[in-house]
DNA sequence: TTCAATGTTTAGAC
DNA sequence: GGTCTAAACATTGA
């Protein structure tokens, strides 16, 4: 689930919350994000980090609940709990991050157009949506997010890097930061999926994205494509079309993104 | 019973 | 080596 706007909502919130206090005994002096990853930095160097995978939760003072595997508790009596109910996520403790943080390819809110079009150039065969969810190539965009950069880029999830004109290049590395920041602006997405969308399952029922707070982000409502097949283009009326690229379904308008 | 799901990893094919 | 696909991880519920 948490792709890097939902990881970066809950890293901005724990990081007022958390900072200065202690967990065993060892003060938390920092919190960083690198890729989809959450780093809880000690005093004495080493680190908790975290991957949410799917369905994972961090909400501090959260009252636990049948899906909680771990309750981190501060030396203030706040606590921080990590839910998930599909137990992909983890947490470990790591000695110091840095072999982690080479596993990545550049921050997609940190990359310049230049590096972009360089990496591009080295995996000319490739797809774009793939390669943009691929974090050794670019680190934190997943499957919603890829889809709506591509739509406000107007390129089509199947075209291949070295068939991108240096507009289009542009134009999806200047719209990978715009839409990462207003999703982060709105705290991320709290979806519902395609298979409970039928079954009227509530977003607000376990397993899907809260921010630390415990609140949904409100980010979907500016959802373009994402789950939005059947609908009409906001721009060109054209039905928006789901397709499967490798295992994952990819929206797009079929008539404005070439 | 079967299906799909915001992520990642691995194995195998070409 | 590059690229693609399927499967695996564990769980849910109509």
């Amino acid at each position: 689930m948490p792709e890097l706007p939902e990881v970066e909502t809950i890293r901005r919130q724990l990081f007022k919350k958390i900072v200065g206090k202690k967990i065993d005994g060892q003060k938390i002096v920092s919190l960083r994000r690198r890729a989809k990853i959450l780093i809880i930095d000690f005093a004495d160097g080493s680190s908790l980090i975290f991957h949410l995978k799917l369905t994972g939760q961090l909400i501090f003072n959260g009252k636990p609940s049948k899906y909680t595997r771990k309750v981190f508790n501060f030396d203030d009596g706040s606590r921080l709990i990590f839910n998930d109910v599909r137990k992909f996520g983890w947490w470990k403790k790591v000695k110091e991050t840095k072999k982690i943080e080479k596993e990545f390819g550049p921050e997609a809110l940190e990359i310049d157009l230049k590096t972009f079009k360089t990496l591009l150039t080295k995996k000319p065969k490739a797809k774009i949506k793939p390669l943009l969810m691929d974090q050794k190539f670019i680190a934190g965009i997943g499957n919603i997010y890829s889809d709506e950069i591509l739509f406000a880029a107007k390129v089509h999830p199947l075209r291949q890097a070295k068939t991108l004109a240096d507009k289009e290049i542009q134009q999806i590395h200047q719209n990978i930061k715009k839409i990462l920041n207003k999703a982060i602006q709105y705290h991320g997405s709290s979806i519902t999926e395609r298979s409970e969308v039928k079954k009227r399952v509530k977003p607000s029922s376990p397993g899907h994205y809260l921010d630390a707070c415990g609140q949904k982000g409100e980010y979907a409502k500016y959802h373009k494509v994402y789950q939005k097949e059947g609908g009409k283009c906001l721009r060109c009326g054209t039905i928006i079309k789901r397709v499967k690229i490798g295992s994952r379904s990819a929206h797009f308008c079929p008539s404005c993104q070439k």
